[in-house]
This record gives structure tokens, sequence and C-alpha cells, in this order.
DNA sequence: GCACGATGGTTGCGCACGCACATATTTCCC
DNA sequence: GGGAAATATGTGCGTGCGCAACCATCGTGC
């Protein structure tokens, strides 16, 4: 039973999306505040550069960057200019349509990339992953890919998907 | 095996941790949204006025509220300058501490939280509880109370609790 | 070839909210 | 009792980011 008769969310489903909420409020504003004081770096910004590290050529579309993290592609125009400013990022026209706009991982930006890497993933590690098994983290993962837009990751889905 | 040789933080885990970041970005803005178009109120206001409804005489102390809630000292205060100004909530000053200051709940914030109510439970409902059992649920309740500051609610923890 | 819808990207605007600091009050301790 | 330290709240400021609207470009049907 996960809802009373008159319709509401009750008991531990209620508490589940609570915990929800705080588990992501605490995680993201220690992580974030780490990564800003010692690499000037937000999640977001870190989100992207590892977009455009797993990507061919370290280069992706606007689009796909937005499709990929948790932006709009608005939110996006601007985070990558400032990337672009601080010499992280390059954009690049594309020859063959001239509506896309590509940004690219510069070799600084890898640098940078790999430095706040070391120590976002200690953040993770002490956060999150020492408290999980294996099997406990498939668990939240199969648990949690059952919300609507989460699991069907690139597409049309939900955060940056469309700007509604 | 959590984590790779050189201390990245690998696999499964890495998934379960960018899962939860979209999970939540996916349903705040799902459902922040409904609550905005359909009562003018967002996710946070909300979370106020419930956690006002549980309190004794439906009054929390500033403090108090943003430690049951996700928001700083400082943003209770503007939230609950809003929500005075709607005239859903009132601020009484304390006879024994000349210092705090209590917002409590009026008739017309209760009338207004149970319509919004309805529609955000069906939201949570919709997209959150029906996809998961009683016995899922207390699975995530669980796992996430294992994040450090997650769990133990309203103390000194995360968000509301120290501004830092 | 051309009008029309679809798609990619950017910009104006506004808002929510955290941080650092300021202010008022209380508590503690000598 | 008086001054230091702790506590409760509010304010100035900056920023991140979503939404709506806009412009440029592409594809499609005629």
């Amino acid at each position: 039973m996960t809802t009373s008769e008159q319709g509401w969310v009750v008991g531990t489903v209620l508490d589940a999306w609570q915990r929800l909420l705080r588990a992501n409020c605490v995680l993201m504003r220690t992580l974030d505040h780490e990564l800003q004081t010692e690499h000037g770096m937000t999640i977001s910004d870190y989100d992207v550069l590892v977009s455009l590290r797993e990507a061919d050529d370290h280069s992706l579309r606007m689009s796909d960057l937005s499709r990929r993290t948790l932006l709009t592609r608005s939110g996006m125009t601007r985070l990558v200019q400032g990337l672009e400013r601080d010499g992280l990022v390059e954009r690049r026209p594309c020859v063959s349509d001239a509506r896309v706009s590509f940004a690219v991982l510069t070799p600084g930006g890898v640098d940078r990339l790999d430095a706040a890497r070391r120590t976002h993933h200690a953040g993770i590690q002490r956060m999150f992953a020492e408290h999980f098994s294996e099997d406990e983290a498939a668990t939240l993962v199969e648990l949690l890919g059952r919300i609507p837009g989460v699991a069907d990751g690139s597409e049309t889905s939900c955060c940056g998907g469309g700007e509604l």
C-alpha cells in the first residue's frame, strides 16, 4: 500500500521521496563546494567536461551536451561561454550544418579536468560510494531507473531534452 | 570493488551517483513546475508549509524550519517573507527570547496547502510512488539514509543545519 | 525554387538562493 | 554585574539557471 484511501502518498514511499531530495541536497552542496573552492569549478562545469572527454574527438554539439547533462540549452550556452573564457573548451562551427556549434575540450581543459577529478572522486567516495556495496549500488541504479526520464538517458526525456 | 587502483570511483557506484542526480533533477523540475503553474507555489514553499502543519500549534522558529527543510537560514527568511505577503503564514515574536521569531500557519495557509497537496501528491504518485513497492521504498530509505547528513534529519547535519 | 515547419543556438529577463557580514539578544564565566 | 562568546535572524551582493522569445539555418512538399 503506497497510498491511502484519500489518494495521499503515505508512509515509507513518502519517506523515500524526502530522503531522495535531502540526499541530493547534501551531496550537491558538499561536493559542489569542494570543487568550487579547490578548482573554481561547479559540478555542472565538471559534468560538461566529463561529457566532452567521453565523446569522440572530445567534441559535442551544444544540444547533445545539454541532453547528456542536467542543463537546458540556454544554461549550456552560458556555461560553455564560461569554460571558453577560461580556456577549457573551444567552440568550433560545423561544416555540414551552419546552425550547430561544437564545444571541444582543449588540452588545458583535459588537465584541469584531471585535477578536479581527483578531489571530486575523493568526495564521491567519502560521501557516497564507500557506503554501498556493488550489489547495493546496482539496486539503486535499478530502482532510480524506474523513475520516468531517468533511465532513458540521452533521449528526449527530462532536463536538457526539451526546454519545457 | 567500488574504486579502481588509481582511486577513481568506477562502474555501478558511479552510475548510481549519476542516476541520483538525474532522478532529483527530473523529479524536482516536473513537480515544481506543476505546483508552480497550478498553485503558484514552489516545492520549497510547499515543504515549509508541510513542516509547519506537522508542528505543534502550526508554528516553528525560523532556524528549526531551515533545519527541517533544504534551505539555509537566509533563504528561509526570504521564503517566509513571500508566504507572509501571500497571507499563508504569520510572523510572531517569542516572549521568552526576543531573538527568535516564529512562523505560524494561517487558516488560509492550511487551505492553500490542502489544495496544493492534491496535485503534488498526484505528481509524486505518478513520477515516483507507483514505481515502487513498499519493500523497495524501504530499501531506498535505508540506502539513502547511509549518506552522511541524510538520516540524522533535524540535527546539525547538512543543508539548513549550519550555514556552511 | 520557395514557403513553411522543425531544429540549433543565443539573449532578455527574472527569480531562487547561498555566502559573508551585520545586528540584536542571550548565556556564560570571572 | 560586565564583557566575551554563542545564538537567532536579517541584509547586500552575486550567481546559476530556467523560461520565453528570437534569429539563423535546414529539410520537405509543392
